[in-house]
DNA sequence: ATGATCCATGACATCGTTTGCATAAGCCTC
DNA sequence: GAGGCTTATGCAAACGATGTCATGGATCAT
């Protein structure tokens, strides 16, 4: 069976609170009784039983990660730069998925609050846009930090890749490189991020006095596969983009499969930058352009600042919404 | 703060016991009380506090995850399988990751324990080979099941993928599409699949009295890139091998974009195949024929696995060390 | 020598839930 | 109507660690 303090103060004839307070380093126990209890204690194969001492202090140790998908190789990055600094303070994680889902998003939240995990990090489906689920996390008095997708209207820290100025860099270098009809393949409306990555397109554009042609942005739809939208956008050999935007690495690889398929070459014919600087930009053939994120400092970033406000301690404003800036990593996609 | 039994049982005027046995469905409660109860409960936004009950009923309603990396896409998917029976038995994942490290593999699982979850789904590093901290885990009376890396002389339950007849298909379909020399990169020495899937690509050249070539075996080694062995593998036009059989689909992108950068016609020259049927196999060029996993699936039955030993249901001897068949998808890249 | 101070330790209550045992009320049976 | 049985409920003791308060002995100053 498990042993206890009990077990240790047994073995010793001391009593249970001087093993725990010799454990946790307290000041009032002398260094022999500290030295003697620890020997037990190794000795024994004692494990402190952090149910136990979460229940009496409130603490549980532990903070909730929930994202949308840990298949994402984004998503599963992050959780590798959340993880350092969590175990860095001797922390554990709770790692749900909402799989995009809302309902499952809500029950998620229930759960982590049950397991009165300390704080969580959090980023929200794509189907989200009643936010009661986080207003309870407020009233039960549970920090938690926005991770790459941020609800309006909390107080709360929000970690964020500057998808504007990512976007507005690839959008850049395409016209640097003298292309004339930029088509845009945008995300899911409901994302903050399409949003973003839409507006550096429209940005970049702007600034660079191209035409907005409404026929070339598509934002993609449960209702059409990607494959008939790359074949309507490009179909027209008088009318075609010479150059593609995509919200994702994923849509930017779809697309340069279609595009060779209809007998198109990249980059000879139409250009294609991705986003995400994903494993997949140096298979696809040509080596996708993709502009970067850092999801790993990302990830430690979003822990670090979820720590300071369990540890109530202050938060500088500029810190409160950080973004980390992307850049374009120039490949054979857009060369 | 957190409404407690406490707070409903006072709002109520009842006792604590009779509010928690009425939210446990107790059949000594009446189902008039249990409907006032769990109605109030809900009014006041009641939270079972699992951490309390958990500590008197030495049930954490947990179980953990243990696995080299959460970013390859095998176990992502694996994980996805897990959670789904895990959530529907009302239980909590917790994953760790180990890093493909030793020590790290032994914290964890330490950690683990201290969290007191009742079982644990386990995928041991590449590194291990001492079983110590497994022996802990028995000790302590917390059931596991392997999955994928099974370490030897443990009397607990076992998922694996078919390696052995997976890579037997896969060598057959390269035989029978006329290869004549057969080169095998493999995997880590230490993995119990890198084995097997070297055992079935010997057994189908001694099937087919195909000569068995030391110089054609390799397997990966810290110190020496893929390219490079690559390289020499191929170098020589008069003793080249015309077909290669990688230990993942990850080598065998990385071993075509090498042969087409030496000028090497895959699969005209050189037929690859690879292994696990990631998401790669259609983006690189040409497709990748490779072999199948079933991840989720197998996830599934680890964890129904796991709650059979949990619950000391008894497990039929044939489900003791599941093999899920592998299965081999042809694409271009050996055709 | 006596009181004040300090230090190390122990006793005990507590966290929120569950559960064995006790008990009160209601009903049945002879 | 007394005893037995059922049913619904309450009481109190756990689970293991922690923190408050009390205590007993040593040390020191007067």
């Amino acid at each position: 069976m498990a042993i206890t303090i009990k077990d240790i103060a047994l073995a010793l004839e001391i009593s249970p609170s001087t093993v725990s307070r010799a454990l946790n380093d307290h000041p009032n126990i002398s260094e022999d009784t500290k030295k003697l209890v620890s020997a037990k204690a190794k000795e024994m194969k004692y494990q402190t039983n952090f149910i136990a001492a979460g229940l009496r202090t409130k603490k549980s140790n532990s903070i909730g990660i929930l994202v949308p998908h840990i298949t994402s190789s984004f998503f599963a990055s992050a959780i590798d730069g959340i993880q350092k600094v969590v175990s860095d303070n001797g922390y554990f994680t709770i790692i749900c998925q909402s799989n995009e889902d809302f309902h499952n998003e809500v029950d998620q939240i229930r759960s982590l609050l049950s397991c009165k995990v300390e704080g969580i990090i959090l980023s929200i489906s794509s189907e989200t846009k009643d936010y009661e689920h986080l207003e309870t996390l407020q009233a039960y008095d549970t920090p938690f930090v926005f991770f790459d997708r941020v609800a309006p209207g909390f107080e709360t820290p929000t970690v964020e890749a500057n998808d504007f100025t990512g976007s507005f860099q690839a959008v850049e270098h395409l016209i640097k490189r003298g292309r004339k009809k930029i088509a845009h393949l945008g995300g899911p409306g409901i994302l903050g991020i399409s949003k973003s990555r839409y507006e550096g397109y429209l940005e970049a554009l702007k600034t660079y006095d191209y035409e907005v042609n409404e026929d070339s942005v598509i934002f993609t739809d449960p209702d059409e596969t990607h494959e008939e939208i790359i074949q309507k956008l490009f179909e027209d050999p008088k009318n075609r983009p010479d150059a593609l935007f995509t919200f994702s690495d994923e849509l930017a690889v779809e697309s340069i499969l279609k595009l060779k398929s209809m007998g198109l070459n990249v980059p000879r014919d139409v250009s294609v930058v991705g986003f995400g600087n994903s494993n997949l930009c140096n298979i696809v053939e040509p080596h996708l352009t993709s502009v970067t994120h850092e999801p790993i400092a990302m990830g430690e970033a979003a822990a670090d600042l979820l720590f300071k406000v369990i540890q109530k301690r202050h938060i500088p404003p500029h810190m409160m919404n950080l973004k980390f800036d992307s850049r374009v990593v120039i490949r054979d996609s857009s060369r």
